[in-house]
DNA sequence: AGAAGATGCGACACTGATGATGCAACTCTT
DNA sequence: AAGAGTTGCATCATCAGTGTCGCATCTTCT
């Protein structure tokens, strides 16, 4: 019975993730896409869906634990309390790319999600505001830009660049050298 | 008859103003959001709303028709094709600012606009892309950065700036810096 | 006062999405 | 082969949103 159980279970487990997928890929272009088009986006009927999850609601909360969790993931792999801010930031970033160009709706969920997603979230972001404030500290950062205005920015920048072609390091090397340096020219003098 | 019709008809526009705008406030809170929200949001009953537009879709076209108007003026006014490159693209931000702060969710809606939103739309993109170009010529931006990439950025700092607390002006002063500059500390040699 | 335009209100039909259920068929494992 | 687990399919009920109508009422202009 376990053994039987668990490969059953593992047919299960496939199929929940080929629906996340889909789901995914799917509302990413849609976000009002029904249930209907979720399913023969992934090659399942529309019961099968809901036998797994049991509303809508739940399948979407679903997407963004997984999501949540990856992107985590992504932050926690870079060592930003202990990698030298420059380094954490160029390998933060390109890790959180891959996550977000695969799971870009489900992470834009992550505000109206349940308190667990926001609960890790939340460590998230305060993980890559202690980054910053270490970046500035050592130097990386002008002293005089205001630190949560700077984050913004660079939260945009993952936004726009996840929706970019180009390779997830080419990506991201492009992304933090936009972030440091801008894009001007350095003034000679004052060029107003 | 010709004033009475006239009276009459600025009552009808004056409704048609205050639909649009109520539309704007709940949809860019709530996609979603029914016309029945939309309807008490502006005061005015659920009828009355489909006496002025003919179905959901073309409150939307209204709304973003509206919006690609003043999206257009306000960059226009900057004189992106005469007045120096800097000072055009601190006038237009900040100007564009002013728009999208109010009409967020209807400039997010271009995109899937009718053809002549798309024109207009299409028409102030190249105009941009004109300034950019110029921008480049002039010094403003450096010979190295992909100018299509600059644009992305800009468009992207617009829209982090659109939803930050602030004055426009303040908001356009800092948004053309820091797409200027970055955030980062001029590096003294290397500082790998 | 009278006429015209505009709105509010209640009602209606229609549509699409959601969620639940029972049954048959298929695929593994043992 | 037998059984457990999973899926597809057809079906049903329900619900929310949309769009339309007719009628009463209110305001404004003449």
């Amino acid at each position: 019975m376990s053994q039987g159980t668990r490969a059953r279970r593992s047919d299960a487990e496939r199929t929940v993730r080929t629906i996340l997928e889909a789901a995914e890929r799917v509302l990413s272009r849609n976000p009002s896409a029904s249930m209907e088009q979720i399913a023969e986006a992934a090659g399942v009927a529309r019961t099968t869906v809901h036998r797994r999850f049991a509303s809508r609601e739940a399948l979407v909360e679903a997407m963004t634990e997984w999501a949540t969790r990856r992107f985590a993931e992504a932050v926690a792999a870079a060592g930003p309390q202990t990698t030298p801010p420059l380094v954490a930031l160029y390998q933060a970033t390109a890790n959180v790319l891959r996550v977000k160009i695969d799971w870009g709706f489900a992470m834009s969920r992550a505000a109206t999600a349940g308190p667990e997603v926001a609960r890790v979230h939340a460590e998230v972001e305060e993980s890559c505001a202690e980054l910053f404030r270490r970046a500035q500290a050592a130097g990386v950062l002008r002293d005089d830009v205001d630190l949560d205005w700077a984050r913004r920015v660079y939260y945009a920048l993952i936004h726009e660049a996840a929706q970019s072609p180009g390779e997830p390091d080419a990506l991201a090397t492009r992304l933090v050298d936009t972030l440091l340096r801008g894009v001007g020219a350095e003034r000679l003098s004052d060029a107003g």
